[in-house]
DNA sequence: CCTGGCAA
DNA sequence: TTGCCAGGG
């Protein structure tokens, strides 16, 4: 989870926020942070006592439940999701990354005594905390997606700078997250919430709230704030992002955003910035042009049920009646959503 | 998170 | 038909 969420929220005008159904987002192909998405399955798909779903070799596969399910339901509203996954992190990111290391270390350890003492909702919270995804999950993940017939993107370095791409070329729709770093990134538009079944816990209590999937409008943002792409980077920058986590101390939104409204040049902005260790001209400079790449193709194949069934039920125990049924509900809205699209000249469909 | 069985 | 919720792997 970026930081930069928690804190840019606040600052989106609610006349960008667009709050829709997931059918009115048919025809759409849609770069989703691949990242982002195994993540939140990895975190929610548990058992209350914070047991993840597991094979008989005891391997972790919440994140295979959660992405295959979500992506036929995708599918079946006509909705062409993309994943994007992650490269190298950039340098930049150490210092977040180390804190995120030693934040899941302290939650494991907490993880464990909860369950000890027998107190499982307090387990289950620090399981979420302590949640990683290693190299093997996301192979998984990539080896189940290409099985299903649908194209992965590979990014050099941040998911979500690629998605940003794909979108700002045009080659998709909108980016996909929960996080708002693809803004950040250049991306027109992102859509949060890309779910059909719409409730959700509260952290605390044990209420149940309604959650629409949401577009956020790039241009409807700097729109109404009066700024631009380059002056929301920086107050991102003042309130901190994954590469300088701290922000800029005693600066809130309302303090930021009136910084960078009072200078017309962003580096006079940049310049006007405390020195401190940190190079927020560098941390700029990577919001504006990030490592991405054009080595990507978007192409769809047929649905393969025998790779399918060997990935989820031969290898990882899967309900095979269950499995199979999600399997036609597959081939089915892959040729009238996906397939019906791809005729002719129009092959390389966006 | 998501599905599917069952009660109302 | 809808809503709830236990259980999925």
């Amino acid at each position: 989870m970026s930081i930069l969420g928690v804190n840019i929220r606040e600052l989106i005008p609610p006349e960008a926020i667009k709050e829709i159904e997931l059918e009115s987002l048919k025809g759409r192909t849609i770069a989703i942070d691949a990242y982002n998405a195994l993540y939140q399955f990895l975190a929610a798909i548990r058992q209350p006592d914070g047991t993840p779903l597991i094979d008989n070799k005891g391997r972790v596969t919440s994140h295979l439940s959660g992405i295959f399910y979500r992506t036929i339901n995708l599918i079946e509203a006509g909705i062409k999701p993309i994943y994007v996954f992650d490269g190298l992190p950039p340098s930049l990111k150490e210092k977040e990354l180390e804190k995120r290391r030693k934040v899941k270390e302290e939650a494991a350890k907490k993880y464990q005594v909860a369950i000890a003492e027998e107190k499982y909702e307090e387990a289950r919270k620090y399981a979420q905390i302590s949640t990683r995804l290693n190299d093997e999950m996301v192979k998984e993940a990539i080896k189940l997606l290409d099985a299903m017939g649908l194209p992965t993107v590979q990014a050099p370095a941040e998911g979500e700078a690629q998605a940003a791409y794909m979108a700002k070329k045009g080659d998709v729709w909108s980016s996909g997250s929960q996080d708002y770093d693809s803004i950040l990134f250049g991306s027109p538009r992102v859509v949060r919430n890309l779910t059909v079944s719409g409730k959700r816990k509260l952290p605390k209590k044990d209420v149940y709230i309604d959650i629409k999937p949401e577009v956020i409008e790039s241009n409807v943002i700097y729109e109404k704030l009066g700024i631009n792409r380059e002056k929301l980077i920086i107050i991102g920058i003042m309130l901190g992002t994954d590469y300088n986590p701290d922000g800029i101390k005693g600066v809130g939104i309302k303090t930021a955003l009136k910084i960078v409204k009072s200078y017309e040049k962003t580096e006079e902005i940049l310049k006007s910035l405390p020195q401190t260790q940190v190079d927020y001209y560098e941390i700029f400079n990577y919001f504006m042009n990030p490592e991405v790449t054009d080595n990507y193709t978007i192409q769809w194949k047929e649905p393969s049920v025998e790779k399918i069934k060997e990935i989820l039920v031969e290898e990882h125990d899967f309900n095979e009646a269950r499995v199979e049924n999600a399997i036609e509900r597959l081939q089915k809205s892959f040729k009238e959503n996906v397939k019906s699209q791809t005729k002719g000249l129009d092959f390389w469909f966006k």
